[in-house]
RNA sequence: CGGGGCGUGGCGCAGUCCGGUAGCGCACCUGCUUUGGGAGCAGGUGGUCCCCGGUUCGAAUCCGGGCGCCCCGACCA
């Protein structure tokens, strides 16, 4: 076997054998334009099966879907100090149009909240038009400096909700009820288990009062920031004079939450479930669930092909997303190895002997433990249990993610020099107590590169609390989670 | 934005030091034999050697200047 068919390891080389799965899986190719992709269509089929769930999930809480335009007139980007500040750095400009300068230059949209504000603003009166509750699918970019298929692009897709309240309590309930449909989402879906919380200030959204994020861990134990839903207070509601008459008469400002998942998500699933043989994509959202693989090339091939036929039809009619590879010209073994690195569930190899016995050969992408790899079972049989197989396979990933990830997790770490030893010796998320000490975080920055994750959830805090700030400065106010991150 | 690496058929590379007919593997095309874990044999197609300029009888190779991409660090979904 030619080496250059081989993936390179996790274990040789993470961040290689990442470029190479996403690359030879067929998700995604370099375009010519720096720090941007082409999503092909096996990546984007993934990630229209995420969209397809989560649309429906959002949809289900209320929410309608709309489009804003791609170019904000640099003025609105303006308007919000810290939201200017911190997208500054990253923002491409257009300047010219029609083979003119433009009087205004435009941003091209690295998020949506000044335009869409401003739209609300002309759409709201009384705070019986409110609450508004907006997503948009849509493309932004941000200039980042140094990129990465799927999660880090210069121009990437995702979801971006917007919402306006009459009331600071429904939106903050807004904020922390997306962030619950966000867990349930990657969890249910992806099966990518996240811890939850809240942002420091640090790390929160330019221009949020907080921020909430959904915190996923990787194979090499970085963490990647999945999932964010922000409480802006009224922050722009003041900026762009969103205001509204309340029950009572009074002029007020609403409060807007907003929040948003990405393509990034595509990054996540490989980097959760992938494994040296390439992808390995969860059932739900894997655009083939089973691959029917013919053994041709007998003089029974006729028969072979009919019986493939008949079988990726039943197994259509019973809900699975079947793929026959009919082609001649490719050997079954490549076959195997192609579908396989694509991520592929489940294979059914269909051939002369079968067809005899009545039998189909059943093939996992992940073979549990102590069990052969390649079972021969009765085709009435493989039909009727497949979709219960894609539902326990299913599960089982977001087990053993969930297992990885408490596996990966030290807790009770009192002093940085800990936090610095328990993250050299492999460590994921690291929880300590902080004093909310902005310091304390650069501290850490600088002696582990791990930054702070989130103020855990309740749901995710140690059995007992910490009372000491890890800096060794201080009590602490709340239980924090850190990690070396994407 | 700093440091490193690399630009040669679609992909991976050799050739560059020491200038002299542009090569290898894979892929692709045709034919035959094959097909239950990356098929074999035979024949074939395909390259302004990243760009511009210079040196030279002659440049993938030497010199100068650009550009692009990837990787590693500071900023970020």
């Amino acid at each position: 076997m030619a080496e250059e068919k081989k993936l390179t390891t996790r274990a040789e080389d993470f961040a290689e054998w990442y470029n190479e799965v996403v690359q030879r899986a067929e998700l995604a190719d370099y375009a010519p334009v720096r720090g941007s992709m082409v999503i092909r269509p096996w990546g984007y089929g993934i990630w229209e099966n995420m969209q397809r769930a989560l649309d429906a999930m959002l949809k289900d809480t209320g929410h309608e879907n709309a489009y804003f335009p791609l170019l904000i007139p640099m003025s609105f980007i303006e308007k919000e100090k810290k939201h200017v500040e911190g997208f500054a750095p990253e923002l491409a400009v257009v300047t010219q149009a029609g083979g003119k300068p433009l009087e205004e230059p435009y941003a091209i949209r690295p998020t949506s909240e000044t335009i869409i504000y401003a739209m609300y603003a002309k759409w709201v009166q009384s705070y019986r038009d409110l609450p508004i509750l907006l997503n948009q699918w849509a493309n932004v970019m941000r200039w980042e400096l140094r990129t990465k298929l799927f999660l880090r692009t210069t121009e990437f897709l995702w979801q971006e909700g917007h919402t306006a309240h009459a009331t600071a309590a429904e939106a903050e309930a807004e904020a922390v009820m997306i962030l619950g449909v966000y867990r349930k989402f990657v969890e249910e879906w992806i099966a990518m288990p996240p811890l939850t919380g809240v942002k420091s200030d640090n790390e929160k959204f330019a221009g949020a009062v907080r921020s909430h994020s959904i915190e996923a861990l990787m194979q090499d134990n970085k963490a990647l920031q999945a999932g964010t839903s922000h409480f802006l207070g009224q922050n722009f509601a003041k900026q762009f004079e969103l205001k509204f008459q309340s029950e009572g008469g009074q002029e007020e400002y609403a409060w807007n939450t907003s929040w948003g998942v990405s393509t990034r998500l595509v990054g996540g699933m490989v980097m959760t479930h992938g494994d040296d043989a390439g992808l390995v994509v969860p059932p739900k959202i894997a655009p083939v669930q089973v691959v029917i693989v013919p053994i041709l090339g007998g003089d029974d091939e006729a028969a072979v092909r009919a019986k493939c036929d008949e079988v990726a039809a039943r197994l259509k009619a019973a809900g699975v997303r079947v793929k026959l590879d009919a082609r001649d010209n490719v050997t079954a073994g490549a076959k195997y190895y192609e579908w396989e690195r694509k991520g592929v569930p489940f294979r059914v190899e269909i051939g002369p002997k079968d067809l005899a016995k009545g039998s189909v050969a059943l093939v996992r992408r992940l073979t549990p433990e102590g069990e052969k790899r390649k079972a021969f079972v009765p085709e009435a049989e493989a039909i009727a249990t497949l979709p219960t197989r894609l539902d326990a396979f299913q599960k089982e990933l977001l087990e053993a993610a969930r297992k990885r990830r408490e596996a990966s997790s030290v807790r009770g770490v009192q002093s940085i020099d800990e936090l610095a030893k328990a993250l050299d010796e492999g460590a994921g998320f690291v929880f300590t107590g902080w004093s909310g000490d902005p310091a304390v975080e650069a501290e850490v920055k600088e002696r582990t590169k791990a930054t702070l994750r989130a103020i855990v959830d309740e749901e995710f805090r140690s059995p007992a609390a910490p009372s000491k700030c890890v800096s060794g400065k201080g009590a602490s106010i709340a239980e924090v989670a850190w990690a070396r991150a994407y």
